[in-house]
DNA sequence: GTCTATAACGAGATAGAC
DNA sequence: GTCTATCTCGTTATAGAC
């Protein structure tokens, strides 16, 4: 068996593991015995337990995010990436990797290597929105209201946050909430959208927000 | 000293420990030091560290949310409640407390004894922020789109989740988002309002959502 | 690169004196 | 109720044979 390959091993353990038995649970023994190999050599390839965590949540999120590039790229509209957005949710979601991602960034507080590979991780995905926002936001008539990169933040943390939810009850419908809001003003005729725009003129004559 | 007296000091030293360390950093002993008690005692007066997490979880939301009430029972319009809201989330980010809630509830994911007391916190929150939601929520035009269950749920574990974001760079304003997402719909004038109720019937015709 | 063995330590929890 | 002392186990990490 090659270095690589004892690399890919551990990695995905690493990741296998935090999605089984939560970071509470993961230990350079419990991923060992999850990647199905010796638990020193974790210790040889990663230096520490948190590098390797690290480095597995950065790899992991390249992963998923590559499949969504495509899908994400045909998006034109609001409506669109929000139907984009609940599809990959329902998808990461399922597969636990949300929670994965959330349980990193929950240790990510007390671990400045495990934040550094956090803090990546994520930064991917809200890559992914703020870039698709950038195209579609200015086509709708909330362009100017909402800044691309702290919506996409800020939508990412919150979906991170969300799955923390699992464990102590159902997830709430979040995007749902979300997406009938940002249905009501996107995709309006031009009749409302002139009084959408008018309205807008008004609020930012007279700032609320900081 | 008295039973009371030691029971409280592990309660704020439980909640103050996962504060300064992290969840991952408080252990019987850790606890122990941040009260000043002897670390047999937490098992004499609450059987296992976890029991005592979870009690500390449930005696701190009480305390927090109680402050609340009465700001919370003066808001009329959705405006109002996102502008306590914005109050309410920036004194508790500022304290800590809503890092310590978002990190009991990454490890809720694995003991279920922390899962109870977890959820029995986050659910005094968004029970408050239900309440008022069902009090403001048929005044605005956003009536029937926003379930005042789904919505504070939602927006409860969003902003433990958000919380997270603190060690990983700046968080987002996502307050500010939603905020203007929602004045940009609630609070309009009448003529807006009947559009806006006209959209809403266009949109309930043909469902979205799930 | 991979293995076994082990050092060094902190964890949860308990026994038993006071 | 509170203390000291301790048991037992799992932890990270390393030394050294192969």
């Amino acid at each position: 068996m090659t270095a690589a390959d004892t690399r890919r091993k551990l990695l995905d353990g690493a990741i296998d593991t935090v999605r089984a038995e939560g970071l509470a649970g993961t230990s350079a023994r419990s991923i060992a015995r999850t990647a199905g190999v010796n638990q020193a050599l974790i210790f040889y390839h990663f230096d520490t337990v948190d590098a390797l965590l690290a480095e597995a949540a950065r790899r992991a999120a390249q992963e998923r995010v590559e499949p969504y590039r495509a899908r994400f790229a045909t998006v034109t509209t609001l409506a669109e990436l929000l139907a984009a957005g609940r599809a990959l949710w329902a998808e990461e979601e399922a597969r636990g990797n949300a929670a994965v991602l959330a349980q990193l960034l929950a240790g990510a507080q007390t671990s400045p290597a495990l934040a550094e590979g956090t803090a990546a991780a994520l930064g991917l995905w809200s890559a992914e929105v703020e870039t698709v926002l950038r195209r579609v936001l200015p086509e709708s008539p909330l362009a100017g209201l909402l800044d691309p990169v702290a919506t996409a933040q800020a939508v990412s943390a919150a979906f991170a946050g969300l799955s923390l939810f699992g464990a102590i009850g159902a997830t709430p419908d979040a995007l749902g909430q979300l997406e009938a809001l940002v249905a009501l003003v996107d995709d309006l005729g031009p009749l409302e959208r002139r009084l959408v725009a008018r309205r807008l003129a008004r609020m930012t004559d007279t700032p609320k927000r900081s």
